[in-house]
DNA sequence: CGGACTTTTGAAGTAATTCAAGGGGAGTGG
DNA sequence: CCACTCCCCTTGAATTACTTCAAAAGTCCG
């Protein structure tokens, strides 16, 4: 049955893990469809925060942008991963724009019904404290990396760390397995796409990674440890 | 009565507004009292986490420290609010430092007692996460400038930022209110304590701030904010 | 009034940006 | 199927914002 299927969909949610099926089943009743084309976008930054959703299929990317227009990628979404986050700390407007990399399906709930749902299962708001402290902990980790490190560093930190959360294993080495482009992690990492260009060059020539257009395959994953690691500053 | 004194407090802290008054008076009774005199530590990088606290008077700051010595603050607490979030997201690592600047004084309680709180009362566990996602969202605000901002802009958000969290009207302009050295402000801005210090000469000399041995009053706020929104770059 | 910490300021050095130009791959449309 | 076009990537050269190095001058506290 296609209910069934929600559900086990749902359990595995990060926001619903432990939640009782009856509870589930409410929520499975309460939830509308959403599908995104690659590109699409979710919400933008500064619409009003109306609409919770889960990902089931599919990767976005989340930005914020500075009124100069310079871009700032905040985070990647997965499948069981919530968009919209301030539905649940009683945010108005949402904080940066919510983007499709690729065709993506999603389960929506209006604010209100996420938002009762979390004051009537204590569970629910339990999970969302838990992983908003995950979020909050990622960002305590990029902020010490972004003051303390070298561009080159600093650029080894983040495509070990997107390899680790969306690598995908093939004869080359870990694929990262959404399109990457240099301008992107530059806007992960503070700097230009001249000189994440020029780094992933230099890696190239040693063979640790290989990358073309927007794509990066990490081949020697040690060898960027030890960037990353890097103590002679 | 002393323990209506602590209720009150209670109830003014950020993770328990709009808790009903006998689960406040449940959670005094099983508080304990912890005094920290200025420099002490609360807890450190790494330790285990198994108390959670509420400021009541004092402030303290929260630092991380990377493998190579280099120090990063990731935020200042105020009264009201919590130190050792982790016991409210399942971690078992404290992931930085909370340091006591003033004399300080907290409410203190085991992390199974505050766990079994949260998971019976929902009110709590919706506090919890709407604290953690406000903290998020302020890194986020931090992250974007440290990507994007030149080192004078980033000063002087920070310096805002302070101001508006910690400010204290006075003769001369507004205080912030807790001893704040040059240092204190690379490791906010992720740069040197000579650009700081060279930087807060620069506004000393045009009358923006009046600035001294780990004090800073902001003397002309509108020309801090001009500096902080320059759009040209 | 000694000593530890904090701040200031100059000068030299450099990591990374900015400026500039060209090359290549993927999709599109004739 | 080939040419056209749009992105994305690469690479050199010049520039610069900031760091690093170095030394000295305040400032607070016992």
């Amino acid at each position: 049955m296609e209910q069934q299927r929600d559900i086990e969909i749902l359990k595995r949610a990060e926001l619903f893990t432990g939640v009782p099926t009856p509870v589930l089943a409410e929520l499975q009743a309460a939830s509308f469809r959403k599908r995104l084309a690659a590109g699409d976008v979710l919400f933008r930054q500064g619409d009003p925060v109306d609409t919770f959703y889960i990902v089931i299929v599919g990767r976005l990317r989340v930005t914020q942008t500075t009124p100069e227009g310079a871009q700032v990628i905040i985070r990647y979404l997965g499948p069981g991963q919530m968009a919209g986050y301030s539905v649940l700390t009683g945010g108005t407007q949402h904080p940066g724009s919510t983007t499709a990399l690729d065709d993506s399906h999603l389960f929506g709930w209006p604010a209100a019904t996420i938002r009762d749902m979390m004051t009537r299962h204590a569970a629910i708001a339990v999970n969302a404290a838990a992983v908003l402290g995950e979020r909050y902990h990622e960002m305590q980790v990029r902020l010490r990396e972004l003051s303390t490190e070298r561009v080159e560093q600093r650029i080894a930190h983040t495509v070990l760390r997107l390899a680790r959360q969306a690598g995908h294993r093939t004869a080359r080495g870990i694929e990262i397995a959404f399109p990457l482009s240099r301008q992107d992690l530059a806007e992960m990492t503070g700097t230009t796409l001249h000189t994440v260009s020029r780094t992933l060059s230099a890696w190239e020539e040693k063979g640790i990674v290989d990358s073309g257009r927007r794509r990066v395959i990490v081949c020697r994953a040690d060898a960027l440890e030890a960037m990353a690691e890097a103590a002679d500053k």
